[in-house]
DNA sequence: TTCTAATGTAATTGG
DNA sequence: CCAATTACATTAGT
């Protein structure tokens, strides 16, 4: 836990999910829609920035669904707009469908506080496309951030700044590749990820440094 | 997929995003790359082989589906030679550091193919019940493993390390979502962590926490 | 369909 | 910051 960004004090109120494009799910698998955040009821959130999580993640349970489309090519995710990107699943399992709302034992738990909403666990967010083109068009120029950069990114995107920094170190790691000269290079193969071992060191690439203007 | 290692140094340049299955007739929505964002669009990919397909699980068993038998108790068919159980050289770089047994480099001749026996058993490794036993055995004693562990598992099941880690990743999640009662199961209450729902994190048990003895 | 092996990625931990 | 792992969500194969 650990929330180590004291940021921004802003407060942020938004409307969450408005994409309503429709559902293609078709039949099977109603796992198929879930990122889309497409059924995701419109919800409010709000939240104080750098404080707790910003996405919180109103589970709903989806009941009915509308089940409108077929079209494979309704393939288009949602964009963010605003705060809130949740991944959240809903998506009960099959076994627990039936028993609304399974809410089970509350059980207190630990000291603090509100979190009222119960997404105190890991609940893991999904970045929004638009999000993540911001963040690796961001990680082109830089690969690292400095204080700076990284405030006005997590507001930008509306993350907390310890979601920035940490994506930035994942992508870091992920890929031992950065924007170098292999994209200048080949500016089409941008989205071409070569991977090298991650403990290779006679990469032709090395890792890029730090960056520390600020 | 992303390419993740380069064992072997042959290169592949292909077009990705093409989707060469066949249209599926059903409604199937071969969604698979959706929210990836990276290849969204067609895009030229570069690939190093040695991936693409993962293991080969040689599945030699029976030569031509002879599976004569329905019967459920030749549920151990699979894996009955010591021969590795597979090919592979993806192996995602298995960073264990001293270990020097690593058999990557399997560096399979792509192309050439190996399917030539037969049964091809393509993807999707079934663990034999003695694997699964084992597994579970050891997952009752921790529920996270530690390298060597982890490392000892693999070399006794004859499967790579990774799989031994995805095996313990998709248990724990799994039993995360098991209730109380599941309780029965883990008598000693090992692994008492019982966190209900998927997305509910709060329990008087934490959550299980490293073993990190190697 | 369910179950499970596998993958991608956000987040945590320890150094 | 980095490496390694974990949790989690989701995909795909039978």
């Amino acid at each position: 836990m650990v929330v180590d960004d004291l940021c921004n004090t802003s407060l942020v109120l938004g409307l969450s999910n408005f994409s309503s494009t429709v559902e293609r799910t078709s039949s099977k698998k109603l796992s198929s829609q879930k990122y889309d955040g497409k059924n995701c009821e419109p919800s409010l959130t709000l939240s104080l920035s750098g404080e707790t999580y910003d996405q919180i993640q109103t589970v709903k349970k989806v009941d009915s669904d509308i089940k409108v489309s077929n079209d494979p090519s309704a393939d288009f995710y949602r964009q963010d707009s605003a705060a809130s990107s949740f991944s959240n699943g809903s998506v009960k399992r099959e076994r627990e469908v039936g028993s609304e709302e399974v809410e089970i034992e509350k059980v207190v738990s630990r000291v603090s506080d509100e979190d009222e909403d119960g997404s105190n666990g890991r609940k893991k967010l999904r970045l929004t496309k638009a999000q993540s083109a911001l963040l690796e068009e961001s990680f082109k120029q830089h690969s690292t951030l400095n204080p700076k950069q990284k405030q006005d990114l997590a507001r930008d995107l509306k993350l907390r700044p310890r979601q920035v920094e940490v994506w930035f170190q994942n992508r870091r790691a992920r890929y031992h590749l950065q924007p170098m000269e292999s994209n200048k290079k080949f500016p089409l193969f941008n989205n071409m990820f070569v991977y090298h071992e991650k403990n290779r060191t006679d990469s032709i690439f090395k890792k890029p440094r730090k960056n520390k203007e600020n």
